[in-house]
DNA sequence: CAGGCGTGGCC
DNA sequence: TGGCCAAGCCT
């Protein structure tokens, strides 16, 4: 008996639910346009899929329309000036993924004529584009019969073969497995299938499995636990860090802003002056670490989780009589502070300071103050 | 390869 | 309510 009627048989029939099931996403030419003919916009799939990296579908929708809106074509984002992108990406987090956009951009606008390459290899070449979104806009945008394997088909895969490995150990034989599975008819329809799947009835905790076009097949299944897979090996936990932010206002209603490095945390962005954060220490970080001398006055706490740390930020503001002369930020009107490229750290430290600072001032307070 | 790198929503 | 997670990339 042949093997291959029945791998091609589960491809077939996870098109056909994706036929009958798929999202329809601003970014996706959904399988009744494609019949009419028509095909994604590259810029578009590349944009959408950066910013899905690590990130939701509902956090990216409102950012992919305002960036397609300011910068309709990727010539437009190759010469937008660095600080707009930066500031227009603001609160999407992993800003590496801003700088890497604009660095693609100018690469595509002038090394390959404004149009992205069409195979993995050529878009793989390009910065901030990996193994994943190489193989997602090579199948997506441009039809190529190439494995695009994300957080969700990962998970597909592992219950469908019950792969007992833990990752990141088990992905090469995962992708194997998806290389098996992609057919050489409508590759892309087939990896976002996947994704959807992953992302709607596959999911990582309570899968609809009644619902899966593979829940004839799936291994997990069988051994009625799709929950353990995939395995993952253990997390370690986060430290605690702390620091000191100094909210300054002149009396001209403005507000003291530096640059941060163009690297590492925050990279690029802009922040109000802070003290390093470093492992905690018993007792208070004290005004004495100020950026300049003034009526230094404790303002509380701000507490906010990245990946890989937590931080507890005290808070000080000041109001100054005049512009303290500064030779590595700016003063700002409080006025325009939307405008800025401020992570959502900063913008909960000065919304701590300066409670009007924001229209959306309870979305960065929260009402634990110390 | 393992660690650095954000954020908001969910149960 | 806090731990967990979401279409990864870079070094």
């Amino acid at each position: 008996m042949d093997i291959l009627p029945q791998i091609s048989s589960l491809s077939g029939e996870l098109l056909s639910w994706y036929d009958r099931h798929h999202r329809d996403l601003p970014w996706r030419i959904s399988p009744p346009m494609a019949a009419r003919g028509i095909r994604p916009d590259p810029y578009h799939i590349w944009l959408s899929e950066v910013m899905l990296q690590q990130t939701t579908v509902p956090a990216v929708k409102a950012y992919f329309a305002k960036f397609l809106k300011r910068w309709p074509t990727v010539r437009d984002l190759a010469t937008a000036p660095t600080d707009d992108v930066m500031a227009a990406w603001a609160g999407l987090g992993y800003y590496a993924r801003a700088r890497n956009l604009k660095k693609c951009a100018e690469a595509v606008a002038a090394e390959h004529g404004g149009q992205f390459p069409e195979t993995e290899d050529g878009l793989r070449a390009l910065p901030g584009i990996g193994d994943y979104t190489a193989a997602a806009v090579a199948a997506i945008a441009f039809n190529r019969q190439v494995a695009v394997m994300d957080g969700n088909v990962e998970r597909v895969i592992s219950r469908l073969y019950a792969i007992a490995t833990p990752l990141p150990a088990a992905k090469p034989l995962m992708k194997q497995k998806v290389a098996l599975l992609t057919p050489a008819d409508r590759p892309g329809d087939f990896a976002q299938a996947m994704m959807d799947l992953g992302a709607t009835i596959c999911t990582p905790k309570r899968p609809a499995c009644s619902l899966c076009p593979f829940n004839n097949a799936c291994e997990a299944l069988r051994l009625h636990d799709p929950e353990h897979f995939p395995v993952k090996a253990a997390k370690k936990e986060r430290p605690v860090r702390q620091g000191a932010a100094f909210v300054a206002v002149n009396g001209d209603g403005e507000i003291y802003l530096r640059r941060r490095i163009a690297s590492g945390l925050l990279g690029g962005m802009t922040e109000v002056p802070t003290t390093g954060w470093t492992a905690r220490i018993d007792g208070e970080t004290s005004a004495t670490a100020a950026p300049f001398p003034a009526d230094w006055q404790v303002a509380g706490t701000v507490t906010h989780v990245f990946t890989h740390f937590e931080l507890r930020l005290s808070i000080y503001r000041a109001q100054v009589a005049s512009k303290i002369a500064s030779n590595d930020g700016w003063w700002e009107p409080v006025t325009n502070l939307e405008a800025q490229a401020l992570p959502t750290v900063m913008k909960k430290a000065i919304a701590q300071a300066i409670p009007r600072a924001f229209s959306k001032a309870s979305t960065y307070i929260s009402g634990h103050n110390s």
